[in-house]
DNA sequence: ACTCCAGTTGGAAACGTTTACACTTCAGCA
DNA sequence: TGCTGAAGTGTAAACGTTTCCAACTGGAGT
């Protein structure tokens, strides 16, 4: 419970003035080689830790950044916190961690928390960035901050993301040149993420653009877990569809266990997509074909980004890094390509 | 880049003293409800937010608690953060976020920038307890902590954890039970986590327990995405091993896929079981037999215990939290109980 | 012997809050 | 009328730093 040392104290004991021991540990200004390594003993000796806190006040930078995500449970925003984490640290910078659980209250209040702590700037990614009180917000307060994730619609953000429906009208254009014709789509809540909404729109254009019809699409909401009784109603159809794209990795997982809890074979049976690149899915059975978003570099990236707008006042930035399609056992050639079971051609 | 407002300007619009603002927004005092108005409406007009940097300083209280852990590549991790954040919050801290790779001297680092930026307390998860620089450090900081994960192997540490040994034993002698005589074991690197060799003792002393003798230990490094060159070592042995337990469930998920590549099927052919219980291990197929530590409760513990720390200086407690075993596709009877491969009964 | 300058050092004023203390005012009461 | 106490308010001193400025030293140049 005692205090910890001051830099008085340390000067006190190294019989100087506190400004010297300042200089000292800031080597700034002209401190003789005698006194710096009195001063230097004396902190070593008490054990002194400088103030950041004190610091921060005085010099109006608090070495903070802030970072809002949904939620850590969807491993491709830990990666984006790891990269985010990795890139502040070696910029100087400690990093704020909050998570709003999808809930757009809890976004508004998180970020005036992290104002109240005066971030130097913050990395977020928001539930629907065209929506977004929180951003209002935010664009009010002349605190930098980077999306990451949310669409890059309005110019004069900050923005790392990828183009979400490219990526998703390519995976499932991969499908179709597989030879699939029946692709079906699980798509996340769209109210809780504009990305859903983005590869869902992708997903239906690469169809238009094979002349097919969009299959069904099924919206889960948070219940993403057991998805058995959507994958039912699916393999239920006539005809049913020969591959299913999934919105998240995480439902592609969960998605395929669904049809197996039903007999059908991944891929055999039917293919699967997913959408995020988790480590995860490539380390399980089937691994999981998808689009990989680089989301650590993402992470990085949004960093990097910030600590330019920081240092230099850079101008706001969109940043769209490439995807990459992973090629996984999930999906395969359909093995009946146009015919309706029990149909003779 | 112009400076937030102070409390001096709200006090000045609101005619009164910055006295009376502070008192009204901490309402701390007496205050009337005229001045009170006045001042409510003054903070408005300006979008003022109190400098908590500012008040930290003069209350000797950042109002941060730090968090260090190994990795959030790890789903475990990013569990346990999302009870320490969902529980700081609640408890009105911020969280400052670090990770440390696995390695000691990052450790050690990482905490000296929480302390410089007077946390008041810390949650974390070190590599090696016993062995730990960064215990020692922080033992002598007078700043409270709690251990998350790590084993309660000393008195006077605050810890939240499973008991390790006794799950491992717990679930390896599930396996026997279950028919299984020759069961391996695949265990994370034991530099790097004081939790792996604690699974392995568990592993071993289950398998004393019941006259066997433990099957091959395969320890890995930091590679365990592939781990089909064990895999078809542990297939090759003679006897093959029925089962195998993984210190970690990104083993067993790795496990399984590595025998998928080998052409043998979980858990026909072979049974596997995990440890940690992860999210995505009940949503796959074949969904994970494992152990199933409360991640998002220990995290949240830790908090609460801490802050009942700080708050009424209690003592450092243990706390061991119940673990429990969750059945999954992964595991099965063994289809040849004893016989060695082609030889007659 | 004087000035000048560079190299060191200390004093003190910030930074944005909280809070102990002192001061007013006014109602209640003898 | 005077006293007491409560309610409301302001003043100013902290908190731990950084940094501007002034002051001191001693050596070099005149």
């Amino acid at each position: 419970m005692n205090k910890p040392p001051t830099i008085r104290e340390v000067a006190r004991r190294a019989g100087v003035s506190v400004a010297t021991v300042s200089r000292v540990m800031n080597d700034r200004g002209s401190v003789s080689e005698q006194t710096r390594r009195m001063v230097g003993e004396a902190i070593r000796e008490t054990g002194f830790r400088p103030n950041v806190i004190g610091r921060g006040l005085k010099t109006a930078r608090s070495g903070t950044l802030g970072v809002l995500v949904p939620s850590l449970q969807n491993p491709i925003f830990a990666d984006v916190v790891q990269g985010i984490e990795r890139a502040a640290e070696a910029g100087g910078y400690r990093i704020l961690l909050t998570s709003s659980n999808y809930l757009p209250e809890k976004e508004v209040a998180a970020i005036d928390t992290l104002l109240c702590n005066r971030v130097e700037g913050l990395v977020l990614t928001v539930a629907d960035e065209s929506a977004s009180r929180a951003l209002d917000f935010l664009d009010h307060s002349h605190v930098p901050f980077v999306l990451v994730f949310n669409p890059a619609r309005t110019a004069n953000h900050s923005i790392v993301t990828i183009d979400n429906s490219a990526a998703a009208r390519d995976i499932v254009g991969r499908l179709m040149r597989m030879g699939h014709r029946r692709i079906a789509m699980i798509a996340g809540d769209s109210q809780a993420s504009d990305r859903s909404s983005l590869r869902r729109a992708g997903y239906e254009r690469a169809l238009m653009d094979g002349r097919l019809r969009p299959g069904p699409i099924i919206e889960v909401g948070f219940d993403s877990r057991n998805l058995v009784r959507h994958c039912r109603f699916l393999s239920s159809c006539n005809p049913a569809p020969t591959a299913v794209f999934c919105s998240t990795d995480m439902l592609a997982i969960a998605a395929i266990r669904g049809f197996a809890a039903l007999g059908l074979r991944v891929p055999d049976d039917i293919s699967v997509a997913g959408f995020d690149g988790i480590e995860v899915g490539q380390c399980m059975s089937p691994s999981l074909a998808t689009v990989v978003q680089p989301a650590e570099d993402m992470g990085m990236c949004a960093v990097e980004h910030l600590l330019e707008r920081l240092n230099s006042s850079a101008p706001a930035k969109n940043l769209t890094l490439p995807y990459r399609l992973r090629h996984g056992e999930s999906w395969a050639e359909p093995r009946e390509t146009t015919t309706p079971k029990g149909t003779p051609v």
